[in-house]
DNA sequence: CGACACACCTGGATGC
DNA sequence: TGCATCCAGGTGTGTC
């Protein structure tokens, strides 16, 4: 699954044998992802020079002198970088072939993810509303306590909607609550400013941490297994459930937050 | 507006 | 061995 560490790696593995190129030739195979796929995108990107590639939440945003390409990688969807045609495998959905040979391919088993093209990005419905990307300083302590004002809803669920912070998904949440020793049912209002800095302070440090291990862990995007999973950071809590706290030794609980999955330390996390 | 259920989708795990 | 069922999860949409 990616989240926004997976994502932000893939961009880091890709960008440079991308932008500055032309767009060659683009090729629809399955256009049914989570929205259908524009008929006209190919001939909207063909010919066009790749100007950036850049992130915003989980979206990665391909800009064009005309517009940009936003694409999200859903629950299942990897970008793999291929020095020339291979023969497609299954699920792979979109190629994107550059000028100087290189062609990404987007393979999406599950169909989550989403490929559409937009004229602006700072008013595109998908995007502008999205809330501070937790690697800023914009994305403190003290917005998310602020933020939580009023706000009955569990602290979990409060971290995971995105109109409050940007792109952090279910195993970053779950492990950063841990980390803070924060019970993940609290209402968000409840919560003290000074255990929002400690939150904020731990949410940055799973997401680096687990930015560096996809760096160490993908050298190289060009290879063809050079694709993200998740990262195997060492995993506190998130399908631990039933396992020992590796901090006090109590047996972890599950329940739910929302739909979610929510796994915590019943001594650890008040 | 906030809170929440639901939908989308496939593959892997589990149960019979 | 094979089939049915459940679950995972990001995030937009609809409802109350």
């Amino acid at each position: 699954m990616p989240e926004l560490p997976e994502v932000e790696t893939t961009l880091r593995g890709i960008k440079k044998y991308i932008v500055d190129e032309k767009i060659t030739d683009v090729v629809i195979r399955f256009p049914r992802l989570r929205w259908p796929i524009s008929k006209n995108l190919p001939s909207l990107l063909k010919g066009q020079r790749l100007l950036n590639l850049t992130r915003r939440s989980k979206y990665l945003l391909f800009s064009f002198k005309t517009g940009a390409l936003i694409l999200h990688l859903g629950m299942s969807g990897r970008l793999r970088l291929l020095d020339k045609e291979v023969a497609p495998l299954k699920h792979d959905h979109i190629d994107i072939q550059f000028s100087n040979g290189k062609i990404l391919r987007f393979n999406d088993a599950r169909r989550f993810g989403a490929a559409l093209w937009t004229e602006d990005t700072s008013s595109h419905p998908l995007l502008k509303d999205i809330g501070p990307e937790p690697l800023t300083r914009a994305f403190s302590g003290d917005y998310l306590w602020q933020a939580a004002r009023k706000r009955k809803v569990a602290v979990k669920s409060f971290l995971m909607n995105g109109k409050i912070v940007a792109g952090l998904g279910n195993i970053y949440v779950t492990e950063a609550l841990y980390a803070a020793g924060i019970y993940p049912f609290t209402p968000a209002a409840d919560i003290s400013r000074t255990r929002y800095q400690r939150l904020a302070t731990e949410i940055k440090k799973v997401l680096q941490k687990a930015i560096k291990k996809g760096g160490t862990t993908l050298k190289d995007f060009m290879r063809s297994d050079g694709s993200p999973g998740y990262f195997s950071i060492e995993l506190h809590v998130y399908g631990r459930a039933g396992k020992a706290c590796h901090r006090c030794r109590a047996s972890l609980k599950s329940s739910r937050a929302g739909a979610r999955a929510t796994v915590y330390c019943g001594r650890c996390q008040t």
